[in-house]
DNA sequence: TCGACCTTGTTATACTATAACATATCTCGT
DNA sequence: ACGAGATATGTTATAGTATAACAAGGTCGA
């Protein structure tokens, strides 16, 4: 996958109509009122949001929601490719490119907390051939490195 | 680094001490009793510890300890290499090769939590090469495979 | 119509992690 | 000796993350 967005400046608009339209098509009528608006949220921005975020703006949008409608909602958007799990930072962003997403891997920056995903990590690198080597079966793997983009170095 | 350990037969014991001789000298006296006896149990097996569980196997031999008192000795274990974090678990375990550990990465069995550390992941792999096209400055990668060792691939 | 399945609502609780303040010790320069 | 700063531990309280469990309605095919 070709490295883009978030770091660059870029149509996000665009960037965001994008993701939702690959949504409704590969959800169809699953991806529910709820469903769809939490993918909203993840979707206003790189950066990952927390379960908890994420509820508190559906309260202040007036919906009465407990943690686990925000919990289920992304757990389906999980479920489904259209949002990841960013284990670090115990929250969630939106897959910007759900049609064509194996193998993610981000790249967090510690400064202004955007992540951008970066896919397709190869399955021959040393991470599997050490695997290989010990018979171990990878199922999934998590990728995430930490670190500064390019708006956050300072010059 | 090659890989061994947690998923062969291996003599436990001397896998244990060589470990614990290492923190001996990388550390010194800053190995305080509670931080080593931390230490000591999370080379008790090749699975990962949560901090209540540490806790708890404290409260066990009787030192009435509170959550700092894990969160502080696993903390300081983490910062000196000693030990470290296992973010899709919550949970630490020992590094067994504290001298020449860097950039390691994890295979984590879904079905009997050991965790082996294969290490020195390359600086040059496929996310190294997306984060430089990015102009990402990467500072830390946390690597983490979940999948099934060999002896539990049933047969 | 029945039952299987999915979705949502709701309450309560479990698990993970840190803030903040107190106490003790050591070391170093004065 | 004295005080300042650094390190380590003790303790209380609270913040943040996640799930169990039960209830209730909707769809859809047998
Ligand atoms: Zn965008
Ligand atoms: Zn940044
Ligand atoms: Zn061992
Ligand atoms: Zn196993």
């Amino acid at each position: 996958m070709i490295p883009s967005g978030p770091f660059e400046r870029h149509d996000h608009a665009s960037c965001r109509a994008r993701a939702l339209a690959q949504a409704d098509q590969v959800c169809g009528e699953r991806l529910t009122p709820v469903r769809r608006r939490v993918l909203e949220l993840l979707l206003e921005s790189h950066v990952a949001l927390g379960a908890y975020d994420v509820l508190e703006r559906l309260r202040d949008e007036g919906h009465r929601a407990q943690p686990p409608v925000a919990y289920r909602a992304l757990d389906f958007l999980v479920a489904q490719g259209l949002a990841h799990r960013i284990e670090r930072l115990n929250a969630f962003i939106a897959c910007h490119r759900p049609a064509d997403c194996e193998a993610p891997a981000f790249l967090i920056c510690r400064a202004c907390n955007r992540v951008a995903e970066t896919g397709n990590t190869p399955k021959r690198g040393a991470l599997a051939r050490d695997a290989r080597a010990l018979g171990f079966e990878i199922e999934e793997t998590v990728i995430e490195a930490r670190g500064l983009c390019p708006a956050c170095q300072t010059p």
